[in-house]
DNA sequence: GCTTTAAGTTATATGCTATTACATTCGCGG
DNA sequence: CCGCGAATGTAATAGCATATAACTTAAAGC
């Protein structure tokens, strides 16, 4: 057990692996509380490094938020491909759907810090962040199972998308708990799920009749 | 000029209307920085008076927040039914989703607060916050102007409300921006208005047949 | 008019971010 | 194998924020 591999080796000045460790159990302070949980004091202490010891792998707390966002962003995609994957009756559409509902409602802390902060907005083109979110949003598209026909797919994955996240911050809000509640989450997610397949049929049959059509 | 009711009398020990200044001026911080940009400290001094005096009227900072959510909301409403009262060739529907989006995106520090934290679900059932997001979602409602079948009303109505956040989310996010504007935020959102009249109208036609079957 | 109370003040404890200056270990070239 | 530079950690400290306690002032009601 060389002191580089393990995660907290006693007794050794060097901690090995703090980056890693830090993501990792900013991520667990996250998923209750959300991004106002992530306390750089907190998590030094709870590693048993000084307060300033995390400083040296990222430069404020901003970027370990950013870090943090962009593993929980890999996790999702890991979890929804993993949904995806799953030999099921249900579509894939309806397995992601199901899916991100699911972590957005378990792991509301990770999902708030995901898409209801600024810090996706705020990351550059090229960075890792960046990377991760679009890799998520690839997901959404792959579980159309629809062709390319012009950004049609994309648009689709975008309304489908949008309309999940939606449910998940109305659900957060309370709005399907008590008296309000005149239809369950699972149920709406269901009916844009089949919806968004509707309109995907119609468009490419329309796609496929005007082609045939100039032919 | 009665010390009552001037906003900053000047030389008078008490500020006269404490209560009402802080939280318009933290609706001022949060609108560029969301809840994080709202410092009791910051905003004691912007008022002139001394730092703990905000406390005087706030258990503590998530007191205020929550006074500010439910003032965001009464605002909110107050566009919302501007926005529907307008006389328009566009439906009250569009109208109010048009308003929606446009209110998430100018005042996004604003729109976070009120939907994309967790000030509003830990709102008591009757408290001012809890029935300033009610009396919001009665207008979309209220926008849909079809009569009440069942549950059919409400049903559509969140869906359409989740829509529009899902919207205003991932334009924040960037998915909209760049290479992946495969699609106008404007252009969604009426997909979805339309989609939304279509159900109705296609539901409450179902119901009337029934009705007049029965009978 | 006097007293009770609401509203504001100063002083202070605690916790967090971030920086500076210093210490230790790792790893690599000679 | 050793020595040196870079990476990584520590101690000390500045600055800001929340929150509380003890005290003061003005308003309001009997």
């Amino acid at each position: 057990m060389r002191p580089q591999l393990a995660r907290k080796p006693e007794n050794t000045y060097h901690h090995g692996d703090l980056r890693d460790a830090l993501i990792k159990a900013a991520l667990r302070e996250a998923e209750r509380g959300g991004a106002e949980a992530i306390s750089i004091k907190a998590l030094a202490k709870q590693l048993g490094v000084s307060q300033p010891a995390p400083y040296r792998h990222f430069a404020d707390r901003e970027a370990l938020l950013a870090a943090v966002t962009a593993e929980a962003f890999r996790q999702l995609s890991a979890i929804l491909r993993e949904a995806m994957a799953k030999p099921s009756k249900q579509s894939k559409l309806s397995l992601l759907a199901q899916a991100t509902l699911d972590f957005g409602l378990r792991r509301n802390g990770i999902y708030r810090l995901m898409f209801a902060s600024r810090t996706v907005s705020c990351a550059a083109k090229g960075s890792e962040l960046h990377e991760a979110t679009r890799e998520t949003f690839a997901l959404v598209i792959e579980a159309l199972e629809a062709p390319a026909v012009g950004y049609l797919r994309e648009r689709q994955a975008l309304k489908i998308w949008a309309a999940l996240h939606g449910v998940v911050m109305l659900a957060e809000q309370g709005l399907f708990t008590g008296e309000a509640a005149h239809a369950t989450r699972e149920e709406l997610v269901e009916d844009f799920v089949n919806e968004t397949k509707a309109a995907l049929a119609l468009a490419i049959r329309a796609a496929r009749r005007r082609k045939a059509m100039s032919a």
